[in-house]
DNA sequence: AAAGCAGTGTGACAAATATCACAGTTTGAG
DNA sequence: CTCAAACTGTGATATTTGTCACACTGCTTT
């Protein structure tokens, strides 16, 4: 559990400024989570902004019946917008956050936050900037899911696993299913609807996205 | 169009403090919409952030086929969470904001931004707040089209409108339809369902909640 | 090889929602 | 008052998506 070198930060981060990241580095820690560990949870009340160096982070969300709604990814460079929301109020934000291969997570305190805000402008266009990114990728999501039928929606959702993952996609229907809260059986068939448009090559355990 | 006393934007803005409000009302200018006016269109460019000090304020998202979907209102005290993300970067930003009666907002130029953030500590409490609940609201909103069917939803969606506009919602099946993303057939059938329950009386051009 | 299991394919059916056609009802303009 | 327009109600039907039942495949363990 230590901490980075600012020109590494600033590689990972590159709106941030040399006194931010020296800052940063000295002030924060680093911490690695394993596959599987738990970033954030439910109602959680937040101690420190997040920043991902290394890894994959997955959010989701969860419905009242343990369903499941994939949101995005955080990869390295990005930050957990929710835990820089840091004020008293984390209420029933009821947002996941899965490392689903090892992480390393940069963390501040958010006792420093005041101060950087105020001293460091480079911190703030961060900021703004996470913010800024993360809200339209829901204000995407909600396109999709308020706008789209299933099949535009699947096809949306390989295309960005894609984007993170690579072209070839480790998962199996059931996961899909559960990533777009539709069931194994309707992704079965529109994939190989996909699969006769020439969209993607299906097989067992992996997807393989021709974008 | 000329700006507000501070004392009176303290008292729509509780997390404001005196020397902000005094900067605000020095430098920000005052402009009323009326009713139907559009606030912000997608993908515009924003030189001010927008405070609501009058009025409301209709947020919803477009589809790419003219399709529309409800997603908050804006209310005296709130502020446009979109607006203050003021980076050049404002993109495909497809959103829309109409003031739904007349309305008075703030209008604060960009190029403050950056002094405000470092020299008025509460001004960047109100900005992480407006986001937060931002963000909140648009969470529970995919919670909704996610997990929750049409009946479900319309009454969430009428809940939320009372909760704005009182319970006498003047508005028309199709509206609602509009709104919620489905079609006037359904939403009268559902509200007939939810007069039978007793959640609503059903009237020509009005619908009266009772929570 | 046999058994077991996770993953997949598929037809039949059920449920939710959308669409169509048309009728009735209220309102407001002239 | 009359007519047209806007709003609402309703049955019939189509489409989309979810559910159920079961078969099949290929891999792993014993």
């Amino acid at each position: 559990m230590f901490s980075l070198e600012p020109k590494e930060l600033i590689k990972q981060f590159p709106l941030f400024d040399q006194e931010l990241a020296s800052f940063i580095s000295e002030e924060a820690e680093t911490k690695t989570f394993n596959q599987g560990e738990v970033l954030m949870r439910p109602g959680q009340f937040f101690k420190y902004a997040m920043l991902v160096v290394r890894g994959r982070v997955k959010l989701y969300r969860e419905g009242e019946e343990g369903e499941e709604f994939f949101m995005y990814y955080l990869e390295p460079g990005n930050a957990c917008a929710l835990s820089m929301l840091c004020m008293a109020r984390s209420q029933s934000s009821s947002i996941m956050a899965v490392a689903i291969e090892e992480t390393e997570v940069v963390m501040i305190p958010i006792q420093h936050m005041d101060n950087l805000m105020k001293n460091y402008p480079s911190w703030y266009h961060f900021v703004i900037e996470t913010y800024r990114s993360r809200f339209e990728e829901v204000l995407n999501v909600i396109d999709q899911i308020a706008f789209k039928n299933m099949d535009q929606r699947l096809e949306w959702y390989l295309k960005r696993q894609s984007e993170v993952m690579g072209p070839n996609l480790n998962l199996t229907h059931q996961q899909i299913a559960t990533d777009i809260n539709s069931s194994r059986e309707v992704v079965s068939r529109l994939l190989k609807k996909l699969e006769n448009n020439g969209m993607v090559v299906v097989e067992r355990n992996n997807i393989h996205w021709k974008g």
